[in-house]
DNA sequence: TGGATATGAGTAAATTTTACAATAAGACAC
DNA sequence: GTGTCTTATTGTAAAATTTACTCATATCCA
């Protein structure tokens, strides 16, 4: 039987990439690493997280990461992975996190999770009270710790899943063009889309919902508002089964 | 601040969802439960598993977890979903977890993991006199804790993989039939597939090679074994990418 | 030798994808 | 008002893929 080498003094923290899509692309909330110590400067960029408490699920503390930094609740918020490499927080960052969150323990884990947020100009404002920013997705450089991989893996798992699930309308506002919704898609995979065949695809879906309302004082013709049909994606989920193997083997 | 309601007593665990493939079609691995208190059967079936020790990271693990109870390195070991519900174990099972691993903790979370194993007659001969069972998937009946949702989540992930990567021949021998292969995915899927179309497509992606070798002693025309072209997916992988919205959205 | 059974090749129709062309509708400059 | 610019939206023909089958083949077994 195994004795005493068994880890019971572990703290848990999720950690949070919250992102948000607006007309310069995606872009992913960052805050500052407060109560610094020694050489850890408080400028260092890092991603929302939080220690878990008691009795909180993994979830419940992620949503509470998302409550404090972007006043929101109910949030699209999906687990990603576990890092827990011991090594993943130097000595520093451990008296750092000892002494900023007054506990004592001998190595963290954390959770990454995945946000999607509908940027306004309400939640806008309120991060940046919070002092966080919305950085550009390709114009992130450093951050803290093992942060870097965190957020990378978020986005993989972000364009998995963008092509598997509705979950890009949750980054866009409840009404919206089709235009729109191509350069999000666009934006998240990273690859140029026919607008017309896109166009064909989303509407042969059933997905979205026309409106009838329109674009106001663009140079162009206006385009169509459209919403998103949760109640038919659930019910073409039951329905339907498509299977598509080899077709995504190449991902 | 947050006062000292951080959680620093958590035990973190890995429970391994270890799956074969034979004629009668998908297995797991269950093991018994060991050291029984009070009312806690010691028939009682559970995934194999373990408490991650100090300077562990959870891969190396669950890895551990697969070598102690199939004799195997370097398995296929992916991370699913993290359970961290605080009342996912009763106290009667945090009692049996602390007196069985002589630790002391008020909460353990888990980390679930799904292996994938090619059966061989000395892996089989190996689990049993570990004591451990492959249970066919559709008669696994009940499981101490949550490890019912463990399994459970293994197996939904088990099948969104089989269709975007070629795990499937993680589970299969080096050599195998077409037919042996459409087996597979009809077992962990759960469809019919034609097998006129079926070998075509695999055969199309290139992602499988002839051997030259047949089926012997079979009562019908014997069929050719082929083995799965790593390289070629390798290949692959790098130079298509392949947009696939909608296809999927139905999973 | 004939029957049973699954392999493996093939095919035609239906469907989907892809790569474009063409038209439409507003804003804006003049 | 007229012409231009820009994007929306519709349409379409060729190419590629999927689907639902048919049929010949190779082995074992009675």
């Amino acid at each position: 039987m195994t004795k005493s080498l068994i880890d019971t003094n572990s703290a848990i923290s999720v950690d949070c990439a919250v992102f948000g899509f607006d007309s310069n692309g995606l872009k992913v909330l960052l805050i500052k690493r407060r109560y610094p110590v020694d050489d850890l400067s408080a400028d260092d960029l890092k991603l929302p997280g939080a220690m878990i408490l008691e009795n909180e699920t993994l979830q419940d503390a992620a949503a509470r990461v998302l409550k404090e930094s972007t006043g929101l609740k109910n949030i699209f918020l999906r687990q990603t992975t576990i890092f827990s490499d011991p090594s993943r927080v130097s000595p520093q960052e451990l008296e750092w996190i000892c002494r900023y969150h007054n506990i004592t323990t001998r190595r963290v884990v954390t959770v990454g999770y995945y946000a999607l947020v509908k940027l306004t100009p309400e939640i806008i404002a309120y991060t940046r009270r919070n002092g966080a920013r919305w950085v550009d997705i390709d114009m992130v450089r450093r951050l803290i710790m093992d942060h870097m991989d965190i957020l990378g893996n978020a986005l993989d798992i972000l364009q998995k899943e963008f092509t598997h699930t509705p979950i890009a309308f949750e980054l866009l506002p409840r009404k919206f063009t089709l235009r729109r919704l191509q350069d999000l898609f666009s934006a998240v995979l990273g690859i140029h889309i026919d607008s017309g065949n896109f166009r064909k695809k989303i509407l042969a879906s059933g997905l979205v919902a026309a409106t009838g309302e329109f674009e106001t004082n663009v140079a162009h013709k206006p385009a169509q508002f459209y919403t998103f049909d949760k109640s038919a994606y659930k019910k073409a989920m039951k329905e339907k089964f498509k299977l598509y193997f080899l077709d995504n083997w190449y991902y």
